[in-house]
DNA sequence: GCCGCATTGTAGCGCATGCTACAATATGGT
DNA sequence: ACCATATTGTAGCATGCGCTACAATGCGGC
């Protein structure tokens, strides 16, 4: 799990009932959402990179379905983060964090889709789902979908291609 | 040469969600979320009345993992959707919308939550995944789910109490 | 009856995300 | 070289949710 914790932001005043430098395992929904977000547009990214040779911010706006001020103020937080890299109007590049993360988004994504898949949910519906599922199944539950596709793939091949 | 005068957001007037069917696949992300935060509430509450006979704003808290200040403001936006009612330094009551959500919250949830059982995942971590996934899973998924339940549940199971 | 404490509510801040409107820069056609 | 267009960036606004600090209310102990 990258998660990158800034230093706590209040001067003088944080109570240590947690340390807030090694924390993020509480509720903090609004974190985990950031964090949500950052391998939604990591991924989107390494999925362009891997298109169209670039990221540029339009593609990436569209991709997402947001405007392109929307996507310029999110990168700029994942370059405060250090997983993405940009010059004022050249296109997005990941960095190493970035493309780390990327593949493992990219890994989970395509477990959860082929899992989904071999539910008997259609190919769209999967990838949708799969969309806001992939943040948050555990390890735990990863690993048990993966049994289930080992198990169900008895000589069945692929599943059927339906685009 | 510019056109001025913009009438989009409006803090009054109603959201217009039904936009043109051209681009029906827009993110609203934010709406999404808030969607999930009413229903997790909306769920607390239940949970809490069935449980304590009322919802106190501290054990909203305390069950939700936030502080009093946050579930205040939330409930006041519920009471706003016309999910919840309160009236100063009393409990929260559920209206019928909100009871009707919460029941279908509690049914969903509780569908995953047994599905994830079934997949072979600890009760706890499906409990706590479920917490994430139900709000990502559409009705095709959902009812792959069930499917998958008839099937593998020959005789086992107790029977999911469809709300 | 009064006071302390828990609960509830308010004020104000910070951050993340979305948007529109407009400015700055790059790019290509002429 | 120059202008039109597209792309990128900036400014400003709104909403949502989290927090701390403090005020108001309710309730029980003295």
């Amino acid at each position: 799990m990258v998660l990158k914790s800034k230093n706590a932001s209040k001067p003088g005043s944080p109570p240590p009932k947690s340390g807030p430098e090694t924390a993020v395992y509480q509720r903090q929904t609004r974190l985990q959402h950031a964090q949500e977000r950052a391998q939604d547009y990591v991924e989107a990214i390494a999925e362009l990179i891997a298109g169209c040779g670039e990221a540029r911010a339009t593609d990436l706006a569209k991709s997402l379905g947001v405007t392109h001020v929307t996507v310029i103020r999110t990168v700029q937080r994942l370059q405060r983060e250090g997983l993405v890299t940009t010059q004022p109007y050249r296109s997005i590049f990941l960095t190493d964090s970035g493309r780390t993360l990327a593949g493992k988004a990219r890994a989970r994504h395509e477990k959860v889709v082929t899992f989904l898949e071999a539910l008997g949910v259609a190919k769209s519906t999967a990838r949708a789902d799969a969309e806001g599922i992939e943040h948050h199944v555990s390890d735990e539950t990863l690993k048990a979908m993966e049994k289930f596709l080992r198990s169900s793939r008895k000589g069945s091949g692929k599943p059927t291609r339906t685009y």
